[in-house]
Formats: structure tokens, C-alpha cells, sequence
RNA sequence: GCCGAUGUAGCUCAGUGGUGGAGCGGCUGAUUCGUAAUCAGCAGGUCAUGGGUUCGAAUCCCAUCAUCGGCUCCA
């Protein structure tokens, strides 16, 4: 036996090592550097911690802490030690599981009492002596029946142990901590460097309600303090953004214990803003061939068992009420009031495609402990619509809705997006509704409609609902968080419950398609978004005071009225600040209130029939003509800045 | 719905069993001021709601409602 292996580096480079040589061998012999951040080793695409050996022939690649794998392989790391500072301090602990997650990790425990957040400082200072023993992390390969003498206290591993189909498990050890699981891991505690715990709260075991409640520690770390600071810096920033506190404090929306949870109530200027969208979204949709609909907002409900909502969705629909003995609905969903305008007539095959749309309003019951702010309600305006087609036309129709939904992205503001597209399970064909030939149709136009569109996307295999394949875009906002964006969603389902037809060319009646698509999703959600994604400082369209007119004493009063009356007959929505304050007070107003323009005036302005103009967190551009500043103003609203 | 935390003036918060406070905001007055807070005075509270313990409750206990962080859920 040859006492050398070989491996392949990402750049192509043959490296020859000692047989037997780990991935801490490799990454030494590579540079000092890289040794120095290595923190895991993927061979031949599988993940692999650096006491492995490497396998002779591998394309191997030595991850960092930039790597998302090795990142992944960090933060389970840093989630071992905490439970190991966790079961110092409170013996008799009862261990979860503790994996990374996309930005940190955490670890479940089952404790007597839960933790509070100074006992959170406690563990990270234990933490802190597991990371400076700097504990080697060693793997063991057991037999089931050695695991279970192991963890014969701890319960929830024992359930864990039960699943995994493999004749041995893998535990891995460091100090006196020992736990189940696959790793891989860091060579030592000690290559953790800097770590916060962040938060505390009740997960189900599983993920199950009906399971105990054990309580989840969050956390992060970061080779370097810097990124640490950065991450804190960046959650603080979100908590700036939060649009419960911008809402308040810009005054757009409220919501009160007294009308109920989850019931907005829109202030005019949060109630400027939805109109503003509204309204962009009406004219789009015209010019794109829809046509707006409006329905009623409570129907019999036998509408809801025909559709089957009734059935699936009768927990999250409000009680029936009572109409001359009639049972009623508050509506939560529009679809079947635009299948019933459907049905109002014969269509022809020469109709179709129908796009209709409606911001029809709906009312869903959501549970106390999920709503949040704009972005979950319990009433709220979808803008929806709803696309009938012959299936030969449904490739169009979809590249029809996404161009419009990008263009709609791009409008407010999102440049960042990432599609899905469902499709079914092949293997369970079952569990759908509808012929195979229909959803091969359907599949292969979805692909083909973003195929012309030059789209990257991702395949969700079996992510489809039993009903029809659909395309999700995810937002990312100005933080990089994800949104939930436009979906679009075909439907086999509905036209069948109702029975929908057009008359094809036959002279034979023929079922249509139907499409349901949201672009903004709902106004409250859509707004509460922009509301973070812009930190409040929305462009000069959506503004609901574009300028604020700023006279530095009463002397200009009269001036500045003038001003703001020539900006107002422009269209433009200007405020006169014409209270006995200074300068400073006014403008540190304004800036607070984040209004795009403030126009300062003095003598100096009134004498030369000028306007000083200061920009949102930009300060003075200098004096101009009136007439120039609306020029500026103007282009800026068109060209949606 | 579940686990935990919280609820005091419009907002942010102090007040651990003995006569409810501050800053900001609001109102009034003075000041007439040049690019992020002028000064003074005044008003403003059923201490979330309901019950209980106590001579006495913002404070201790119970219930309810709501909010916050998660979990679960989201047609």
C-alpha cells in the first residue's frame, strides 16, 4: 500500500500527502493561513471535520468560516459548548437538539424552571471556560445498543437514537460534555473565538404542539469581534427599522386593544401611502389588460363548502353569522365571488384570458399569539386577481404575470429577489388533484414562461399544494431579510368544485384554468415591508409630505405661504412650519419626520425671490429658483426616487 | 393556542406595601432667532381590566385582555 494519497484543491492543484493526513494537514501544507481558518473539510462534497482522514483520489476543499458549510459547522460547534456550560450549571438538564440555523444556532433544553436573561450572562461566562480549556473534540462510533447505555438520562436523545436507521451512531465528545450527533465539528472549543447568546424561548420538541415545551437559547459567534459587533449592530438596526415603531412615530397606522388585535386602523398619512400603491397598482393592472372587480365582503356559506375551504381552513374562519336563518361567511378568501361573475355567462373560448382584479378585503382568524404589527393581521387587503385561461394560452399568461410582478418589485424599490417553483412530488402522484397530463402541461409552462424570461429559479420538488404548481418570489429588503413577494398559484382544483366551462371552437364545453396571483401580497404587509425596507425615509412618490416650507421668522410668513401654495398647485404636498420656533428646532422636526425637502426661508430668500433647499439626511444644497427646486421635485417623483 | 417577559401621562421610562414622578410631546407666554432641540409657566394618570389579600395596593395573589421574543400555523 502506497504510504502517500492525493488530493484535488478547488484550483485544480494536486497536492500528494502522507496517507493517513487530515484535513489540518492539508490545510497546513496549503498555507498558514488557511490552517489558521479552517474549520472544516468538504471531500468529495460530502462534510468532514479536520481530524478526519482524507480519502486518497477526493476533490477536497478546506472550508473557512466564510464558507456557508463551514460557517454551519462553527456555529453547531459554539451550540455544543453552550450546552455544555448548560449542563455545568444546571445538572439534571435534559438535552434537545442544538443545530445551526442560517444566521447563529441554538440548542434546546428541558430545564425545571425556564431560563432568564441574566442567567443567559451566566452560561456565556461558562461558556467562556469551555472555550479556554480549549477541549479537543473527538468522535466515537457507537453501537445502538452502547448509545442507549450512554444516554440512558437523557430521553429526548433516546427518541433521536430510535430514528436513525444506521446500525451505529456517531458521539462526540469534548471535556465531560458528550452528545449525539453527526458533526462534523471543530478540532477544539477553543477555536470558537467570540460569542453572544441573544434570546430565550419556548420551542416545541419537534416542532410539535402537542409535545413538552423545552426552552431555546439563540445565539451567534464570529472568529473575529469585529463580525460579532457587526452582527449585534446590524439586529439594532432592524429594531430601528420596525415598522410597529416607525408607524407610531411617523403616525400612519395604529391598531387598539379596543377594536381588537390585528385590526389596523390606517392614519392619513400611512393612509397616503396604501393610496399611492393602489393606485399605481390600478393603473398597471389596466395597462396590462386586467380588469378590476369588487365583491361583497360576507357570503352564504355553502359558497365555502363548495369551494372546500370550508373543510380545510374552518379554524382560521370566523364563526358563521346568523341572516334570516342563513348561515354567512365573512369572506376570507376572494376567489369564489370572481368564479361566480365567471359563471354570470356562457364564456366563449374567444373570452378567455379573463384577468380581473380586485384589493378585496378579507377576514381571517389568526391565532392571539402570531400577530405582529402590519405584517400579520386578522384583517387585511389582498391584491388579488384571478386569471382564466385555455390551457394553451396559460404560458403567456404567466409570463405576463411575472414580468408584471418584477416590474412592480422594481418600482418600490427591490432589485434583490429569488423565485421558486413548486411542482409536485413525483413519487406520490397520488396526493394531487387532476389528470398527470394537465400537470405535465402546467409544469412544463411554468418552465418554459421563465425559460423566455431568462430566469434563474429553484426547484421545489413535492413543495406544490394538491392543487396545482405555483411560482413564490422572495423579497430581500435593504437589510438582505427575505419578504414574502408575488405568488402565483394554478389552480386545477376550483374550476373543477364549480364546475367553470367555456365553449371551445368544438362547439364542446371545456374546463378553464385558473390562476391565482398576488403582486404586493397584501396592502398591510406590503406596506408595513416598505415601511422597513425604506427605514421610514420613503422616495419623494410615496411621501405623504414631500416638503416642508420653513420660515426663519414670522417676517416670512406671508412669503413662505406663497411658497408652499405655488408647490401645492404643482401637485406637489408641501407643509408650512409656520410656528415661533427656531430654525434648528424646525428642520431637526422635519428630519425626524423624515420628509424628503425642506425649504428654508429667510430675508435673504425673500429678497432675491429664492428658496433654500435642504435635503433629508443630506443637509443644505444652496439657494435656488423656486421654479428649479419643483423642476427637481417634479423628475424625482416620475422617476419613482 | 403554547412557553417566557411586559403593561405607570400622547411617547420613552423611574417608582417593591403608606399623599403617583421625570424627560420629550401638548397648551400659554416671552423671545424673532440662518440648517438636527430658546426660556418660563400650565395642563395631562381609574398605575391595562376585573377580582382577592391588607388598616392601607401601581407595588403581593388570581383571572382576563393586550403587547414583545420565540414555537406552531399562514388558503
Amino acid at each position: 500500500m502506497a504510504d502517500k494519497v492525493h488530493v484535488s484543491l478547488p484550483n485544480g492543484d494536486r497536492l500528494e500527502l502522507e496517507r493517513g493526513a487530515t484535513g489540518l494537514d492539508l490545510a497546513r501544507a496549503v498555507s498558514p493561513r488557511l490552517e489558521r481558518s479552517a474549520v472544516g473539510v468538504l471531500a468529495d462534497g460530502k462534510l468532514k471535520g479536520l481530524r478526519e482522514e482524507l480519502p486518497d483520489g477526493a476533490d477536497v476543499k478546506v472550508l473557512t468560516f466564510d464558507d456557508p458549510e463551514g460557517r454551519r459547522i462553527y456555529w453547531h460547534t459554539t451550540a455544543h459548548m453552550m450546552a455544555q456550560a448548560v449542563c455545568r450549571l444546571y445538572p439534571g438538564v435534559l438535552l434537545g437538539i442544538g443545530p445551526s440555523v442560517e444566521d447563529g444556532f441554538y440548542y434546546d433544553f428541558d430545564v425545571t424552571t425556564p431560563f432568564s436573561p441574566e442567567d443567559l450572562e451566566r452560561i456565556e461566562k461558562a461558556m467562556a471556560e469551555v472555550q479556554s480549556a480549549d477541549y479537543p473534540i473527538t468522535v466515537e462510533v457507537l453501537d445502538k445498543e452502547e448509545a442507549r447505555r450512554l444516554f440512558k438520562d437523557q430521553p429526548y436523545k433516546l427518541e433521536l437514537l430510535e430514528e436513525i436507521d444506521d446500525e451505529t451512531v456517531t458521539v462526540f465528545r469534548q471535556g465531560e460534555f458528550y452528545d449525539l450527533c453527526a458533526g462534523p465539528h471543530l478540532p477544539s472549543t477553543g477555536v470558537v473565538k467570540h460569542f453572544k447568546l441573544l434570546s430565550v424561548a419556548g420551542a416545541y420538541w419537534r416542532g410539535d404542539e402537542k409535545r413538552p415545551m423545552l426552552q431555546r437559547i439563540y445565539g451567534v459567534s464570529y472568529p473575529e469581534k469585529s463580525e460579532l459587533l457587526e452582527h449585534v449592530r446590524k439586529i439594532e438596526e432592524a429594531r430601528r427599522r420596525d415598522h410597529r415603531r416607525l408607524g407610531r412615530e411617523l403616525d400612519m397606522f395604529s391598531i387598539h386593544d379596543e377594536a381588537g388585535a390585528g385590526l389596523v386602523f390606517w392614519h392619513p398619512k400611512g393612509g397616503f401611502i396604501r393610496e399611492t400603491v393602489e393606485n399605481f397598482w390600478r393603473k398597471e393592472h389596466r395597462k396590462r389588460g386586467y380588469d378590476i372587480v369588487y365583491s361583497p365582503h360576507i357570503a352564504k356559506i355553502d359558497l365555502w363548502k363548495i369551494s372546500g375551504h370550508w373543510d380545510w381552513y374552518k379554524d382560521s374562519m370566523y364563526s358563521p353569522m346568523d341572516i334570516d336563518g342563513l348561515e354567512y361567511l365573512l369572506k376570507p378568501m376572494n376567489c369564489p365571488f370572481h368564479i361566480l361573475m365567471y359563471k354570470s355567462q356562457t364564456r366563449s373560448y374567444r373570452d378567455l384570458p379573463l384577468r380581473w382584479g380586485e384589493l378585496g378585503t378579507v377576514y381571517r382568524y389568526e391565532r392571539s399569539g402570531v400577530l405582529h404589527g402590519l405584517l400579520r393581521v386578522r384583517g387585511f387587503t389582498q391584491d388579488d386577481a384571478h386569471l382564466f385561461c385555455r390551457p394553451d394560452q396559460l404560458e403567456d399568461e404567466i409570463v405576463g404575470v411575472i414580468d408584471l410582478a418584477l416590474f412592480m418589485m422594481r418600482s418600490f424599490g427591490y432589485s434583490d429577489y429569488s423565485i421558486m417553483l413548486s411542482v409536485r412530488d413525483l413519487q406520490h402522484k397520488e396526493k394531487y388533484i387532476g389528470d398527470d397530463s394537465v400537470w405535465d402541461n402546467a409544469e412544463s409552462a411554468l418552465v418554459a414562461a421563465m425559460g423566455r424570461m431568462g430566469l434563474e429559479y429553484r426547484i421545489g420538488e413535492g413543495e406544490a399544494k394538491f392543487y396545482g404548481p405555483a411560482i413564490d418570489i422572495t423579497l430581500n429588503d435593504a437589510l438582505g431579510r427575505g419578504w414574502q413577494g408575488p405568488t402565483i398559484q394554478v389552480d386545477f382544483n376550483l374550476p373543477e368544485r364549480f364546475d367553470m366551462t367555456y365553449m371551445g371552437e368544438d362547439n364542446r364545453p371545456h374546463r378553464p384554468v385558473m390562476i391565482h396571483r398576488t403582486v404586493l401580497g397584501s396592502m398591510e404587509r406590503f406596506v408595513g415591508g416598505l415601511i422597513e425596507h425604506y427605514a421610514g425615509a420613503m422616495p419623494m412618490w410615496l411621501s405623504p409630505v414631500q416638503v416642508k416650507v420653513l420660515p426663519i421668522t414670522e417676517k416670512q410668513v406671508s412669503y413662505a405661504h406663497r411658497v408652499k401654495e405655488t408647490l401645492a398647485e404643482r401637485g406637489l404636498r408641501p407643509e408650512l412650519d409656520a410656528r415661533n420656533e427656531k430654525i434648528g428646532y424646525k428642520i431637526r422636526q422635519a428630519e425626524l419626520e423624515k420628509v424628503p425637502y425642506m425649504l428654508i426661508i429667510g430675508q435673504k430668500e425673500v429678497d432675491a425671490n429664492m428658496v433654500a433647499v435642504r435635503k433629508r439626511h443630506e443637509g443644505d444644497l444652496g439657494l435656488m429658483e423656486l421654479g428649479e427646486f419643483i423642476k427637481r421635485a417634479e423628475k424625482e417623483v416620475a422617476d419613482h426616487m
